[in-house]
DNA sequence: ACAAAAGTGTTGAGAGTACACCCATGC
DNA sequence: GCATGGGTGTACTCTCAACACTTTTGT
């Protein structure tokens, strides 16, 4: 509102939940320092709408200035804004979420870890506001969206194995799944390709895969009705 | 914005897409008159949020405004507020989308139909601002929501038969269904059950089915990943 | 040669789809 | 008795889920 009060409208906030795939866990990007209501607490990433800014390209604003990334996933998750008990600080929110994908998540620095940080999904510490409410809001679309979309790629860098593919799905979902039906599903799919490299490691070298950018991820969910 | 113009902080509408089933086709409430940069169009309905109210709140109270009715299926939709030329005036739209049951159409008083109206989904006048965009977003969002959740039920009144059943389906989701197919799955899902009643009709008298409050409506979507 | 991870097929069960005729009522 | 819409069953196909061993590399 104005300095002097004489604009009571509620304002626009734009909030932004970054997911990116750890070795064990599904992580949250979190900063602590936003100014206002916040209360030292972490808080996801986020600030006021610019005048001339659209909604999108504020969170993609709020993205880079947190992680120094661009063009990322990022879509839309919900308006969250219930009325607080002094409606002259009435702040609606518009929340977005991002995936970053594991090879970028490094570029946030570790050296001010105080500020702004990954977190664990599963072990989150207490957030600012609603932020909490965000956050779950966010992990259940995600989940959602794997299932019916080719987000999971998303998580990775631009080459991956097969079993480097099946573990960010397994822990995104938080279940296990059988390697041979796993392989036979995606490949069906046809939305990934093989590379002609591979990935040296402890045992067999494994092929490398590419996300296909022609890929039409064609969503054939079985309906529940009819 | 205040009349002084200190304030140029965006204001928040909420508008409301308001579904329900016509004899042959999906349609949608239309209202004119609306005030501000509406140019005499027809407009969803919709107005500015009020200082105490949740986004919800608001959306219903809109509803009920142009229809008389409450306790409809309401959920948010999207948020849309793409920057116009001048953002002095710029508005922020919290999007919801509405269902109302077959019977409840008829609230809409007739008398007054060149302010409100029932118009055809597949026959919209030309909407003003950004509304035929919303339509369009409500309509996907209701046809994909129809294949994995129990909303088909919203458009129907308390019982129904089979049939008008299947042909509330058939309007929305515009493709036909086999009878057979459509009666063994809608009934193996059990969330309707039989009442005692019987509509009649020119043939046979159908047997009036309601929807079980109960029913949890579980949603086992095929995975198209992994 | 052994440890470690990659890679590979088959089978049984359940769901989806296509398809044609008899039934109960009003006129 | 006939027109009108209501109601019913079967056979084929496809997808899903469960399950264990061989292959390739580094040490």
């Amino acid at each position: 509102m104005s300095a002097d009060g004489s604009c009571i409208c509620p304002r626009i906030t734009v909030d932004v939940v970054i997911f990116g795939l750890g070795d064990e866990s599904l992580q949250v990007l979190l900063v602590t320092g936003r100014p206002g209501a916040y209360q030292g607490r972490w808080a996801i990433p986020g600030g006021f709408l610019g005048e001339r800014e659209s909604l999108k390209e504020a969170a993609a604003r709020k993205l880079e200035e947190e992680t120094g990334l661009t063009d990322l996933f990022l879509e839309q998750l919900y308006t969250f804004g219930e009325p607080p008990r002094d409606p002259s600080q009435r702040v609606i929110t518009v929340a977005y979420y991002a995936v970053a994908p594991a090879n970028a998540m490094r570029c946030v620095d570790s050296a001010q870890a105080d500020r702004v940080r990954w977190w664990p999904c599963d072990a989150l510490p207490g957030l600012a506001l609603d932020h909490a409410e965000i956050v779950s809001y966010a992990l259940t679309r995600l989940r959602y969206k794997l299932e019916y979309t080719a987000v999971g790629f998303e998580l990775l860098p631009e080459t991956f194995t097969l079993s480097e593919l099946q573990a960010a799905y397994e822990i995104v979902l938080g279940e296990p799944l059988d390697k041979r039906n796993f392989r036979r599903k995606i490949l069906s799919a046809d939305v990934i390709e093989p590379t002609a490299e591979y990935r040296l490691g402890e045992g067999r070298p494994a092929r490398l895969y590419r996300y296909r950018a022609d890929a039409v991820a064609e969503v054939k969910a079985r309906r529940l009705f009819p």
